[in-house]
DNA sequence: TAAAGGTTGACACAAGTGTGGTAAGGTTTG
DNA sequence: CAAACCTTACCACACTTGTGTCAACCTTTA
């Protein structure tokens, strides 16, 4: 036997088998599969779900959060965006003063609608 | 005046005034006060608010996620606690191999229930 | 000063999330 | 082989999120 099955991993993490399987399609926690499909859960994910129980509690946060956060140092490019848009400021040519450029953008409507008729 | 109302705001940026407020609840884009309390949009402000939509739909995230990567960047201790936990391996004695460390969790509900009794 | 527009707070509702339960069917084991 | 356990696929339900709308009240402006 290469790990826990799922009640017995339930039993030592404190999580219900339910929600084992739920932190899995979270992407969180994804155990070793038996030939025949059974889960089987080695030392380091009974370790993982443990430490995660902790750090949701501690945090106040959950799973969502650490899944966007696995999204996050997987997928580059959402990365580089949220970083580029925490970063972003404006870019505008630098000749028109803020107060014109409010202006301009205040009477946008107003063109678009003169526009129309 | 030192920037746009939220119903100006709303018109150039696609959001709805509502929307704004909610946003700003978030944490995401805080605008300026006037004096009397209005909220006052400047041209950083409207730049953020409108590549935030890019944001949200080139990515298929949610305001949450953003607001969560925000604390994930200024919450020091809670991004160390994400970080070490997606790093972090299993702990124990290294003497001891794997196939008795998973029989002792295997034990343990029994170990307790007998020291119950 | 009346109209237009801003503020907060609350009610409402659809869609999504977290969690439990159950059913139908395959597997392991005493 | 029967009991105990696993798997997936649903139903259900409370709570959260995203969004609109409305009320009561204050501010700016024509």
């Amino acid at each position: 036997m290469a790990g826990l099955t799922i009640n017995e991993a339930a039993e030592t993490t404190g999580w219900s088998p339910r929600m084992l399987r739920y932190v899995e399609s979270a992407g969180l926690i994804e155990p070793q599969r038996s030939p025949k499909g059974y889960r089987l859960y080695g030392p380091e994910e009974l370790q993982r779900l443990r430490t995660l129980r902790v750090l949701l509690e501690d945090h106040g946060i959950g799973l969502g959060d650490v899944g966007f956060a696995l999204r996050l140092r997987r997928d580059t490019e959402l990365r580089d965006a949220v970083e580029a848009w925490f970063e972003a400021e404006v870019t505008r040519p630098a000749d028109i003063p803020d107060s014109a450029w409010l202006r301009w953008e205040q009477e946008k409507h107003q063109r678009l609608l003169a526009a129309l008729t």
